[in-house]
Formats: C-alpha cells, sequence, structure tokens
RNA sequence: GGUCGAUUGGCGCAGCGGGAGCGCAACUGCCUUACAAGCAGUGGGUCGGGGGUUCAAAUCCCUCAUCGACCACCA
C-alpha cells in the first residue's frame, strides 16, 4: 500500500473523498437496479430531511451512520436500494434566522412586506440549504443525491395543499376560536408538543377578592395565583363542588377589585382543594383550564392581551403595559388596597417557546385543527398489528400512548415562510373553500378573493415526507415509485420526535396513501455529552461531528458511534470509542498491507482448507457472517460492531497472520495456499465491515487483486451465511483453540521469570492420545509463536526437572526453566490457583449433588457441569503434585 | 402524579436463566520489518440494597434507593 499506515497526520479527507466520487460516478446512489434474486425486495429509507437552519450535529452523525449501514448492506445483497434525500424548510426557526439576520442588516421584515420576506427565505435555503446535504456526503453516505427534495419543492406544496384540501373536504379540518399556546415573539401559534416547560422560582399571590355581599359576616375570598395580571380577565371564581369550606357561597358573586366586574362563584371539580385557597379566579381567555372551566359554566371571555402580551385598551391605566409590567402595577394596586393577603415562593414550570424561549401565553384566537379522531385509529392499528415494528421494541407502546393522548392538533402558524393555508374567501359574498389550484375570483359571485395569511405547521408537511418525496403529488398512488417501493423498510430517528413526526407520518400516510409508510422504526439512543447531559452550548459539553472526522477520519466515527448504540435510551458520548475505531481502521490498513506485501506469486483461486488454521478461520468467518445477518436483522448495531472487531483484531490478527507468516516462507503450494486464505478471509471481512467503514475497505479493495463481482467494493455481494455453513469445524476449532492456549501459556511464563521473546526455551506438553494427536499436527505453529528451543507432545511426557508448570483445559505444559524457577515464586503462583481451583470445584461440587439439579436441570447442562467438575479436578490434582513436588 | 429506562471492575458499556465480559485507563516487558494509532503479559468486580420465584438468578418477579426520559398537572 502506498500510503505509511501509522502517520500521525494522516489526511482523512484526500483519501476519502475521491471513493466519494467513484462511488457517485459509478451510479451508485441512484435507486440500484438490484441482482434478479432480490429484485422483488426494494429497500428505502427516507432521510429525516434535516433543517436548513442547521449544521450536521451528533444526532445527525448517528443517525445517518446508521440509515447509511442498512441501505450499504442492503445494497451489497442485491435488492435495489435507494435513500431518499432533502431538506425541511423549517417554518419558524428559518424565519427566526431570517428575521435576525435582516435585523442585523436593520431591516424589519414588516417593512419588506410578505413577498419580499419569503423571497429571503428562499435566499436562504439557497445559501445554506447546501451545506448541511455536503456535511452528510463527507460521512460517506449514499444517499441519493441526484434527486434532492425539499418540503418546499412545487411538487410537495402542491401534495401538501392536495391533502389539506381533502381534509377539509372530509371535515378533517376546522377552523375555531380556541385558546391556544401563543409566542407573544414570533406572535405565532406553537403546537402543544412544541412547547417547552421550564422550572421557574415563581411566586404565588394571595388576593383577596371581595365579596359583592357579605355572607355570615365574611368579607372577602382570597384567590391565589402564579399570575395577577390576568385577573383583569378575570370572569368567575370557582371552588371544588366537594368543598364544604365554600359551599354557601357557590351562586354569589364577587367584586372583582381594579376593573370593578361582578363575577359569580361557581363549583367546578378541576379544582384542587388542597391547591392554594381552594379557590381559584378563572380567565377563561388566558389559561386553557379556565377555559375549560369557563365552557362548562357559560362564562364570558375577556382578552385582556394583544398579540404581543401587552394589554389592551379598555383597562385604563393598565393599558399598553407588557404582562410583567402589568403585573408588577397589579400587585402593588391590590397592596395599596390592602387587599394582597401574602406573597409566598412557589416553584413551578412554564412554558417556553422552542425557538425563541419566550414565555408562551395562552392566549385566544382562530386557528385552523385537525381533526384527529378520525385518523388515529388506523395509526394505532398498523402498530399493535405488528404492522410496523419499533426497535426497540419498547417504544411500541410509547407510540401508542402518544396516540392515545392524543387532542386535536393546531395546524396554523402566523408566519410568512411556509406553506400557505390553501384556504379563500370571499369578502362580498361569504363563499370559502379550500382548493389544490389558487384561485382568483369567487366562483360564487365573480368578486374578488383572498388566501388565507396563515401557514402551515412545518409538521404537517413533513408528515407527508415518505411518498411526497416519491411522486405522490403527481400521480398519485399510481406514481411508479410508489407502487414499486412503497413502504419504505426503515425509518431510523430520535425519541423526541415519536409523537410529533412518526405518529402523524403514520396517520397521514394511512389516509393518503392506505399504506403504512416504513416496516421498521429505529429509534436510536439521544446523544448525550460526556458529563450524560444533552449537549448544548451553554452546558460546554457539545462536541462537533465535523471536527470528528478530521480527527478519526469518517469511518473511524461511524464506526465509534455505532459501538455506542446499545438498547438504552441515551448513550453518553465517549470520545474514547472514537480513538479504538480509528486505530481499528488503521489496523485494517495494516493487515491489508501485509497481505499485499506477501502476495508474489499469488494467483486468484478459491480458498484452500489445507491446515487446521485454515480450517478453524473459515469456521469463524462463517460463525461470523451468521452472527453480524443476525445482530443487523434486529438493528443491534453496537453488536454488529462488537463482532466485527473482535473478530478482525484477536482472530484474523493476533493470530492467523502470525500463523502465516511461517508459511509464507514455506512451500510454494501451502503459501499459495495460504496466500488465497488471506485474500479470502480479508475478502471477506471488508465486506461484512464496509456498511459502517466504507472508505477504508473500498480503499483496500481497490489496492488489492481480489476476484471482483464488482468494481467497486459498494456494489459488492454481501457474504451469505448459508454458503459459508459448509466451513463450519469443531475440530479445527479446538485444535486451534488449544494451540492458542499453548502459545498464551509458555508466554505467560516467559513474561512471569522476565525471559525475552528471542530466548528459545524447552517445551514439553503432556495431553491426552486425541488432544496429543491434534497438537502434534500442529506443533509448527507452535514453534513459530512460541520460539521453542524443544518441543515434544505426549500423553505420557514426564515433567523436566526444574520447569515451570502452566495447565490449560485438558493440557498440561511444562516449560524447562533450568537455573531460572524462583521456587518461591512459583509455590506462591501454584497455591493461588490452588485455592481458586478448589473453590470452583467446590462449586461444581455442590451444584452437582444437588438432587434438585440432576433430577430437574436439562441433560445436556448436567453432562456439561460433571465434566466441568472432572477437568477442575484433575487440574486441582495436577497443581497439587506440583506443590508436592516443589515441597 | 402516570409510564418507561438506567444502576455490572477506576471510567464508558456488553451480557439478560446455567462457571462475570469488552474497550479505555493502570501495571510489567518489548521499536519481534503489517501495525508503538502497535505487540506480549498482569492485576482489578460477592453485577445498587432487601425480599421472592427456581435445581440454578447479573439475568425473572416484588420492594426500596439513586439517576434519567417521556406524558399529565402546577389556579
Amino acid at each position: 500500500m502506498a500510503e505509511q499506515g501509522s502517520s500521525i497526520d494522516y489526511d482523512f479527507q484526500a483519501h476519502e473523498r475521491p471513493l466519494f466520487e467513484a462511488w457517485k460516478e459509478a451510479g451508485y446512489f441512484q435507486r440500484t437496479p438490484g441482482t434478479p434474486e432480490q429484485k422483488d425486495h426494494p429497500y428505502t429509507i427516507v432521510i429525516p430531511p434535516p433543517n436548513i437552519t442547521g449544521v450536521l450535529h451528533m444526532g445527525h452523525a448517528l443517525n445517518d451512520t446508521i440509515q447509511d449501514a442498512c441501505i450499504r448492506r442492503a445494497r451489497m445483497q442485491g435488492r435495489p436500494t435507494r435513500w431518499v434525500l432533502g431538506t425541511d424548510h423549517a417554518g419558524i426557526a428559518t424565519q427566526t434566522k431570517v428575521d435576525k439576520k435582516l435585523a442585523d442588516q436593520g431591516i424589519s421584515r414588516l417593512d419588506i412586506g410578505r413577498e419580499a420576506f419569503v423571497e429571503a427565505c428562499y435566499e436562504w435555503y439557497r445559501e445554506y440549504g447546501a451545506t448541511i446535504v455536503n456535511q452528510i456526503s463527507g460521512m460517506g453516505c449514499s444517499c441519493d443525491y441526484a434527486n434532492e427534495h425539499f418540503t418546499l419543492e412545487p411538487a410537495y406544496v402542491r401534495a401538501v395543499r392536495q391533502l389539506f384540501t381533502d381534509w377539509y373536504h372530509n371535515d378533517l379540518v376546522y377552523r375555531g376560536k380556541r385558546i391556544v399556546n401563543w409566542c407573544p415573539h414570533c406572535t405565532t401559534a406553537i403546537a402543544d408538543d412544541e412547547a417547552e416547560y421550564v422550572d421557574e422560582a415563581g411566586h404565588l399571590w394571595h388576593l383577596r377578592y371581595p365579596l359583592t355581599e357579605p355572607v355570615d359576616g365574611l368579607e372577602y375570598l382570597v384567590v391565589a395565583t402564579t399570575r395577577p395580571e390576568t385577573m383583569l380577565g378575570d370572569t368567575g371564581v370557582a371552588v371544588n363542588p366537594k368543598d364544604e369550606r365554600f359551599a354557601h357561597l357557590v351562586g354569589k358573586t364577587v367584586r372583582l377589585p381594579l376593573v370593578d366586574r361582578e363575577i359569580p362563584i361557581f363549583a367546578d371539580w378541576h379544582v384542587d382543594t388542597e391547591f392554594g385557597t381552594g379557590c381559584v379566579k378563572v380567565t377563561p381567555s388566558h389559561d386553557p383550564n379556565d377555559w375549560a372551566m369557563g365552557e362548562a359554566a357559560g362564562l364570558p371571555r375577556i382578552n385582556i392581551f394583544d398579540e404581543t402580551a401587552h394589554v389592551v385598551e379598555g383597562f385604563g391605566r393598565f393599558s399598553g403595559m407588557d404582562r410583567d409590567e402589568a403585573r408588577e402595577a397589579v400587585v402593588v394596586a391590590f397592596d395599596e388596597l390592602g387587599l394582597l393577603e401574602k406573597v409566598e415562593e412557589h416553584a413551578h414550570s412554564v412554558m417556553t417557546c422552542y425557538r425563541c424561549h419566550t414565555k408562551l401565553e395562552p392566549w385566544e384566537s382562530e386557528q385552523w385543527f385537525v381533526r384527529v379522531d378520525g385518523l388515529k385509529a388506523d395509526a394505532a392499528r398498523v402498530v399493535e398489528d405488528g404492522s410496523i415494528q419499533f426497535h426497540p421494541a419498547r417504544w411500541k407502546q410509547v407510540y401508542l400512548d402518544w396516540l392515545g393522548n392524543l387532542k386535536d392538533w393546531c395546524i396554523s402558524r402566523q408566519l410568512w415562510w411556509g406553506h400557505r393555508i390553501p384556504m379563500y374567501y370571499c369578502d362580498s359574498c361569504g363563499w370559502e373553500d379550500a382548493s389544490v389550484e389558487d384561485v382568483e375570483v369567487c366562483p360564487a359571485c365573480g368578486g374578488s378573493v383572498r388566501q388565507d395569511n396563515d401557514v402551515l405547521d412545518t409538521w404537517f408537511s413533513s408528515q407527508m415526507w415518505p411518498y411526497a418525496t416519491m411522486g405522490w403529488a403527481e400521480e398519485g398512488n399510481d406514481a411508479p415509485e410508489i407502487r414499486a417501493c412503497y413502504p419504505t423498510q426503515v425509518l431510523s430517528t430520535a425519541r423526541d420526535i415519536m409523537g410529533l413526526w412518526v405518529a402523524r407520518m403514520v396517520m397521514s400516510s394511512m389516509y393518503c396513501t392506505g399504506q403504512i409508510p416504513f416496516e421498521h422504526v429505529i429509534i436510536h439512543p439521544t446523544v448525550m455529552g460526556a458529563d450524560g447531559k444533552p449537549m448544548s452550548k451553554s452546558r460546554g459539553n457539545g462536541v462537533d461531528p465535523l471536527v470528528l472526522m478530521e480527527n478519526y477520519g469518517a469511518d473511524g466515527m461511524r464506526f465509534g458511534l455505532l459501538l455506542q448504540v446499545t438498547g438504552a435510551q441515551d448513550l453518553r458520548f465517549d470520545e474514547n470509542k472514537l480513538v479504538s475505531s480509528r486505530n481499528f481502521a488503521n489496523k485494517i490498513r495494516n493487515a491489508a498491507r501485509f497481505v499485499s506485501m506477501n502476495l508474489e506469486g499469488y494467483t486468484p483461486g478459491e480458498p484452500m482448507a489445507a491446515t487446521p488454521a485454515d480450517r478453524w478461520i473459515f469456521s469463524r468467518v462463517a460463525g461470523l457472517v451468521k452472527a453480524v445477518d443476525e445482530a443487523f436483522d434486529a438493528f443491534e448495531f453496537g453488536e454488529v460492531t462488537r463482532l466485527l472487531y473482535g473478530f478482525f483484531w484477536n482472530e484474523f490478527c493476533d493470530w492467523y497472520i502470525e500463523f502465516s507468516k511461517a508459511r509464507l516462507s514455506g512451500s510454494p503450494e501451502d503459501r499459495l495456499a495460504c496466500q488465497r486464505n488471506l485474500m479470502f478471509v480479508l475478502d471477506q471481512s471488508l465486506r461484512l465491515l464496509h456498511p459502517i467503514m466504507p472508505f477504508v475497505t473500498e480503499e483496500i479493495y481497490q489496492e488489492l487483486p481480489f476476484e471482483r463481482d464488482s468494481q467497486l467494493l459498494i456494489g459488492a455481494a454481501w457474504p451469505k451465511a448459508e454458503a459459508l455453513a459448509k466451513y463450519a469445524d469443531a475440530q479445527a476449532e479446538r485444535a486451534i483453540q488449544m494451540v492458542c492456549d499453548v502459545v498464551s501459556a509458555i508466554r505467560s511464563t516467559r513474561s512471569r521469570y522476565g525471559i525475552s521473546p528471542k530466548e528459545p526455551l524447552a517445551v514439553v506438553v503432556k495431553a491426552g492420545a486425541d488432544d496429543a494427536e491434534l497438537l502434534q499436527a500442529q506443533r509448527a505453529l507452535i514453534e513459530g509463536m512460541a520460539n521453542t528451543a524443544s518441543l515434544s507432545i505426549a500423553p505420557d511426557a514426564d515433567k523436566p526437572a526444574q520447569a515451570s508448570v502452566a495447565l490449560v483445559p485438558g493440557l498440561e505444559v511444562y516449560v524447562q526453566l533450568t537455573g531460572l524457577v524462583d521456587f518461591d515464586a512459583e509455590r506462591a503462583r501454584l497455591r493461588k490457583e490452588q485455592a481458586k481451583l478448589a473453590k470452583d470445584a467446590e462449586k461444581f461440587r455442590k451444584k452437582l449433588s444437588n438432587p434438585g439439579f440432576l433430577a430437574k436441570a436439562a441433560q445436556e447442562i448436567v453432562e456439561k457441569d460433571t465434566a466441568k467438575l472432572a477437568e477442575l479436578e484433575e487440574a486441582l490434582a495436577k497443581v497439587e503434585a506440583q506443590l508436592a513436588e516443589l515441597g
């Protein structure tokens, strides 16, 4: 290989970029044709479209690695694959960014008007929309870059209008006056599940509300509130119907201070008798609970705030104040009137805008809603019956619970950037309708019409992502790609948008296509900082994937991330794993270099199981492929990476390559067999590793003379477990296991006595007849790996004088150490071993003398444990004999 | 308040009914020409506490504790 693999300043990008271009040129990113046998099993993934405001973060890095691993394996399995790429216009997020950008130039969106602002947003999209896509390509993701989508592209807009119009005509969307979460900064409604709760150390103010007529000498009621300013809009006071303290007051009225309004005292079950004073001031226009109580009690609604949360006209000196000023003024006024009973500290949580973190105001306004009752049954059914499967499976319940609690969805946003609601109104005759096409004149009276000013919640368009990117807008369910490749196979995402996005995709897909949108939902762990807390700028525990790729290569980052994927909900980011992974990539590079340096005289051909070592490694490969397939099919990515790492490093490199060194300078026939076998195992390994480490594996594939079924590894066939099953060989595994054990025992002895590996040692191995025969055949391996001066293996071997003894299962290894043995150290070591063996043997003896165990345990377990005990007792006897000999 | 997770060697995590594993860190010795981003070797845990089921529990059940996520409520 050309590169010096050990270079500390390895330039990953320089190696990765050309490979990416080669894949792209070769057309692997578009839907691949698939092999004949797999042609009917297309494999499609739609990428969760990143926001155009974003740069690649750790969540994307992990998520996109998972998807690429899936799609690359499927591609290698010969399935027609496509990974649909695109970005999301991200309504409120982008509008906020563009607002800020304009503000920095001293421009207000209100000055330039809607059209110019939307144009500024598109400009933003053109400028920033590409950056994250570039970053995804830098990770090596094999998305369909030639068919990139955008949630505001013309066809997508049409799809969204189609769905809104259908739902409107089927009474699944409606307009209503409701209390919604309003962001006074963004001046828009926010969906319930977009709100973020933040804990706040607030106060509980106890206010006296004078009774209109004193009752039994009682002059006033005390209400407790965290939001005294809203008292301006109070239209009632509620008590619990079972609360005897106030039962006699129900039906009476209080005279609301400051605004001098007479309001009723009524009973409602919402009221908690334990909390505060048991009396609740009711402000239907500014609290969702109060709204519900007001509805039930028929209370009037008084809206005291404008859209920026300033007190509206009609409230005297309070008018024009913002909510914080109003709060202070109201409290002062109560105090001055002697109506402020007390103020308590009170921790509570407040809803904030997930974009700008301004406190949200429950505010009454006219909005559009989706009637979810008609949609959620199908969405629940397809998960209940297993048509859609979650991984890990426990997320199924989370999904179903979310659906179960679902309330009507507020979809209108008072923004400019987004899908404008396709509702048209005629002010002259009152006609109104939803329409896919623009409407210019009123079909009823011929007058002019206007379109609704609001845009749709971003999730309204995101929910259509799987099919709106496949031609649904143009041809509906007859679109060729939908007919051939829908539903998709895998959706991989983070748990926090399970309801927001995943459930809604299912609902809308069931409605629009009559099909599920995907078969498998992978909920990957959330990437937390090294401190276990969510990554954030303020906490300073964030990590930038772009920097990680520079330091560890895309392969190192990908492998290192997948190593950390388990069934847990979080993943505490451990950069050490990336170090290991980068080192692993280097190990692969070096192993390949070793093979390539020893290819002189190599001719291609089938692998040749010439020796037990060959049969052993083939048997291990067969087992590996099976295990990797199982882990992949279960989406257990941590397991996949661990299997590959362990096999390649600890079996292939540590043993097989070492075994092969002597053989490569042996007979020409065996040298050739060894070369072919090295190439075979390396080839299989590269294929298995490619979905996770696409770059190193492809690079090596290009540099070595593999017998290729595809010019590029990206298109090579995935190893087939069934075809490899013929290599399973228990006897070879046993033989090589013994070789490894004996070699390790000798090395251990060396190390213990500080004997250099260069010093040849005389070794005697005592083994049972069968094992002795197996080992005898492999003596060359032991001699080569352990540097023996002499090696004798026999069932009746005698222990040489002055030798150290090492026990390995079934064998005794004597290393002759004339003049070197420290008998005290040897005794100490043997005593320690004796104690351990005695303890273990005792455990098994106890187990095997338990009648219950013998009667009830599976026969094979009893047999296994019996053999184990015999082995332990034998070893113990040997150790004790050694000790006796040492005196 | 409800639901779901987590608790295993110094750190990060696997294992999830039959003798406690991995990576990193630590310690010892090696520049053995594939690899010092490496090689060889060593030490280190009664699997959060308590109870139960079972012949057998890190693994299943109950309970407590601590940490965390989500949902609901917070006048």
